[in-house]
DNA sequence: GAAGAATGGATAGCGGTGCTCTCCGCTATC
DNA sequence: GATAGCGGAGAGCACCGCTATCCATTCTTC
């Protein structure tokens, strides 16, 4: 696998214990990481670069799991770097707003605010001026997800367990809830138009 | 903006009204595809050949509203091609049977079971055997989640904004579901393990 | 102990994708 | 009539993820 070797160059995987200048050996615990930059790539859709931000985050030792999995959170949440519109931004602040989490947050220096934003961004360029509305729905599904999640990933055992479990809960996870977004969307649609031809 | 003219070569965005051999005339309407066209790209993350894929639904016209729904989904849903674990699949098996919609999606044919396979596989190649339990409370908060997308879509006007909300929706509401996930992530995780700094 | 296979390490290169540059022939404008 | 600009088309560029090749060394096998 030439692509291991790769990996290897780019830091991503932690080079094995040199029995001899040209014997390197791999254990478990190397092949699970292998496994978990695999999933990131393909299932996280992150770059080689955003990988190796992620890993080296979690393997970091920070004094806080808190501050820890905050960390990770920002790595897993890359920006993108279009412009945002004052309008979306808010959108966003009164979403704070309403939610009472004002000024906790900055779209200019927190990964995930900034992500909100330029979704709202993006709506509001190709017309969609109150997509904000969905804003409170979301949460509130989202909230039980979320639930869910902790509930999850707070199961594992060691902490380490824990942010490795922050990290492949929130990236598969995206994942697997946009397969099931649209599978609901299927479900209810067919309850709420049949298999008619209505508009 | 020589993006343009490769988008219009791309065949992203239809001709311009030729009111001389070189002198092409753009209206509003021009203006809104490119838009849809970067919004798809930038928000939704689709290859250049995944939207023109979809607009080429969105612009087809089909007997059934249902029928383009779904068409929609399948193209906005590409599939990523890694083989799929078995038993991941039995996850998803096992979900349906549950939700009383067994026999209805095929993994190999339908992109969106697909998708959810293969996040399952991925989960599972990483040692989380278990993640197949976050589908039920996932699908609970995205009922949720989804009615208000329906709601949302179905109100607009003609059929074609409904395709288009649709479209719109699903991609950029995509984007808007993970940041907000984050957030209520980091919401909860404050009420469960405050800022103190227990593990 | 010798021959062959295989390893670690490093460099160069390949293939796809999204975009840009340049050129051509034309026509609208001054 | 000169010039500036357009539409159209091809070649080319930059980046990214990956692969292929090379070399020195060393484990394996006889």
């Amino acid at each position: 696998m030439p692509t291991i070797k790769y990996y290897l160059r780019e830091g991503l995987l932690p080079a094995g214990v040199l029995t001899s200048p040209n014997q390197a050996h791999y254990d478990e615990e190397h092949l699970r990481r292998l496994r978990l930059v695999r999933a990131l790539i393909d299932v996280g859709g992150l770059s080689i670069a955003t990988v190796r931000d992620v890993l080296g985050v979690v393997d970091s030792r920070s004094p806080s799991l808190h501050k820890k999995l905050g960390a990770v959170q920002e790595a897993i949440s890359q920006p993108g770097s279009a412009e945002l519109d004052p309008l979306a931004v808010k959108d966003v602040q009164e979403f704070f707003a309403r939610q009472g989490e004002d000024e906790c947050y900055d779209v200019t220096k927190n990964n995930v605010t900034h992500m909100l934003a330029s979704a709202m961004t993006a709506a509001r360029s190709v017309g969609h001026d109150h997509f904000s509305e969905l804003l409170d729905p979301y949460l509130e599904g989202l909230k039980i997800i979320a639930r869910a999640d902790l509930e999850y990933i707070a199961s594992r055992g060691s902490t380490d367990a824990v942010v490795e479990a922050m990290v492949v809960g929130t990236l598969i996870g995206d994942a697997v809830l946009k397969a099931v977004r649209r599978l609901a969307h299927a479900q209810v649609s067919r309850e709420v138009i049949g298999g008619g031809s209505d508009d």
